[in-house]
DNA sequence: TCTGGGGTCCTAGGACCC
DNA sequence: TCTGGGGTCCTAGGACCC
């Protein structure tokens, strides 16, 4: 099963005002009355009907609707909950995986012995997680994680879709190949002068034309075409790497301002690591100019567990690489290359 | 219309080692 | 004068997902 949390941070701000309900109501940038950049993050069915949904631009939406309910992220906020559905998942199956922050892969083929016994389930855990947590999810159910994804998907918002085995190709088949799990713009754009449209049409194409164009991902959409998916419920590994970004509010020249907000990126990243108690190796500075070009520098390091380390690489690699005709539209600092060292001694 | 922030995985070339 | 085969690590870029 994939249970997947419907329009999450809104959900999660409801329960904190539930007059909201009623209200369209959007979490992400700030609007700054048409003028705020960045994009929505949720929003709820409310504020769908005006045409507002996910990731499109915030002065966009305000302009659909500049009388909806503007809100910022509460992180912390949607952590605790994303924990507390964690806990309740985990009671029906033993074992999650958490693919997000909103959603969670369950394995319960030891807990129900058919299709029709695992539809009940899957209510009975919609209820508790409606009745514990206070908020709405959708369940996709299948014999594997990929159509139990895609199901999923169908059963929004609010609902439950089974898929069973051997229906999973009739389902999968009149699907757009871009709604195939995997397959984003470019590669449904590859795929569609190819003469594939349907993940049906991609079922029947031939392997050996899938690998001459794509390599061993060729393979993998070939099997995902076919329903064909063998990867396992798993419990979470550890994250590998930890990074920040911002964009700035007006594109910048200004070395000053740049290495000022460097630092401070570098600092979240910094607390986060030691609050983590992890060792790191990489630091990786991401700069995005006006003409949203985007570059990555990254640079090696002693495995280190002192936080200062990423803004001194960071600063660094800035200075090194740094396109200086261009303005900076947007930064990122992260860090990876995380080792098992988790001693909380100083590392030299 | 004007495009975020947090992640993962893959590829490819070059340096370097044996 | 013309040079292999195997491997790892580093760096940069790209695609994708939520």
């Amino acid at each position: 099963m994939l249970i997947d949390m419907d329009y999450f941070f809104v959900a999660c701000e409801e329960i904190k005002r539930p007059e909201l309900k009623t209200r369209p109501t959007i979490v992400g940038a700030d609007p700054k009355e048409g003028r705020g950049r960045g994009v929505v993050m949720t929003c709820n069915y409310v504020a769908r009907k005006f045409g507002i949904h996910s990731a499109i631009p915030i002065s966009q939406a305000y302009k659909l609707k500049p009388d909806a309910e503007y809100l910022p992220m509460d992180y912390s906020y949607y952590e605790k909950k994303s924990a507390e559905v964690l806990s309740i998942v985990r009671e029906f199956a033993g074992k999650a995986e958490q693919v997000s922050i909103d959603e969670f892969f369950i394995d319960v083929s030891d807990k129900v012995e058919n299709y029709e016994k695992a539809l009940e389930y899957a209510k009975k855990i919609k209820e508790e997680i409606n009745e514990k947590a206070n908020l709405p999810c959708s369940i996709g159910i299948s014999s594997t994680k990929l159509v139990a994804k895609m199901a999923c998907e169908k059963a929004k918002p609010n609902g439950i879709k089974l898929v069973k085995d051997e229906e999973a190709n009739a389902f999968l088949a009149p699907l757009p190949v871009g709604q195939l799990y995997g397959i984003g713009k470019k590669t449904e754009e590859k795929l569609g002068k190819m003469g594939y449209k349907t993940v049906g049409d991609l079922a029947k194409a031939s392997m050996m034309k899938l690998m001459d164009e794509f390599g061993s991902f060729g393979i993998d959409i070939h099997n995902y075409a076919n329903a064909i998916d063998e990867s396992e419920v798993l419990e979470n590994y550890e994250v590998k790497s930890i990074s920040r970004e911002f964009t700035f509010e007006h594109d910048t020249k200004k070395d000053e301002h740049v290495i000022k907000e460097i630092n401070k990126l570098a600092k979240q990243v910094g607390k986060d690591i030691e609050e983590r108690k992890l060792s790191f190796k990489v630091v990786t500075l991401k700069l995005r100019y006006s003409d949203f070009t985007e570059h990555l520098h990254s640079k090696s390091i002693r495995p280190t567990n002192v936080a200062e380390e990423i803004a001194r690489n960071a600063v660094e690699l800035y200075k090194e690489n740094a396109d200086k005709e261009k303005k900076v539209r947007k930064l990122g600092v992260r860090a990876s290359g995380f080792t098992d060292y988790k001693s909380q001694k100083r590392l030299f």
